[in-house]
DNA sequence: GAAAACGATTCATGCTCTGAATGATTCTCA
DNA sequence: TGAGAATCATTCAGAGCATGAATCGTTTTC
């Protein structure tokens, strides 16, 4: 039965078995759980909040919408809009930048780092029961291929 | 300098050292390169698209447009669109089913095959590329795991 | 043979995100 | 110094993708 699947031609390259294809399907998957969870905390919050976040506590206070944007690769009117949502939950704080008035400083607040860390928490709840039986050598090389990838693209994180 | 960051507080879970965090935006910054090279390609295809093509070769001719959007964890009226442009192309063929004629039976046309490679081959490519450099054990062993989960999750594929 | 169930399709709508336009502030440099 | 260019945040209209409800034809059930 060997090459049966080859009757009709060459090999036909399989797409299933490149890296796009299984990163694209399951980090939607994964993304779709996630943001369900997040969701049932009831603040409104979409990944993109998380992300939002995670770069103001990483990159420390202080930073700009306009430096937001790009680090997390999105326009920066989308920024407003997030900030928007988190500055209404008391997670984030806008002020202006005295040294130049255009610039909104936005500042995480204990609140926010409080609320970060139940996000957080949530994906490590999330890694246990995705990752549930996978042997923990595998779990650690797939982190540190992952994060390598994400510096190399100049991923948030 | 050890434990200087936890100055403040405990120590606050970090979000991306979870797989959560890291398959979510790495997934996402891949399927973005990914809609980038099929676009150029001029059809209009769009991820979907070639999931649905993808689907439809692994399981055989002849699914309804209701296995499909199953398979693809999508609405059935995504399906009629999706189906709707790759019949424009010449990819795919809708042929109803003489046993039940209400549903439609969908088949991937030699044509439909030949575009679907031609969608693989830019896959393997793009993994080339954005691999560049990973040790073929590493990459052996994500593409391993991500398999794995995959399955697990009733993913396409 | 009537009613319920099922499949495909259309359609209106929601959601996320973007890019252009606007207003305020700062920078450049003649 | 002062006029024009550049920069930042914000608003707003609209594109794009996906969903769920309604509809129509077909099949199943009893």
């Amino acid at each position: 039965m060997i090459g049966m699947k080859d009757v009709k031609g060459a090999d036909s390259p399989d797409l299933t078995a490149t890296a796009t294809f299984r990163l694209g399907t399951v980090g939607a998957y994964v993304t779709d759980a996630y943001t369900a969870r997040i969701d049932a905390l009831g603040f409104g919050l979409r990944p993109k909040h998380v992300g939002l976040m995670t770069v103001l506590a990483a990159e420390g206070p202080g930073r700009s919408q306009q430096d937001l944007a790009r680090g997390l690769g999105v326009a920066p009117s989308l920024v407003v809009a997030l900030a928007d949502h988190l500055e209404g939950l008391g997670a984030v704080r806008r002020e202006r930048d005295p040294a130049d008035r255009r610039r909104q400083l936005l500042t995480l607040t204990d609140e926010g780092r409080a609320l970060l860390a139940r996000c957080a928490a949530i994906g490590h709840e999330l890694d246990e029961e995705l990752l549930d039986g996978v042997p923990r050598a595998d779990r650690e090389r797939l982190h540190a291929v992952l994060a390598a990838l994400a510096g190399r693209f100049g991923l948030p994180g």
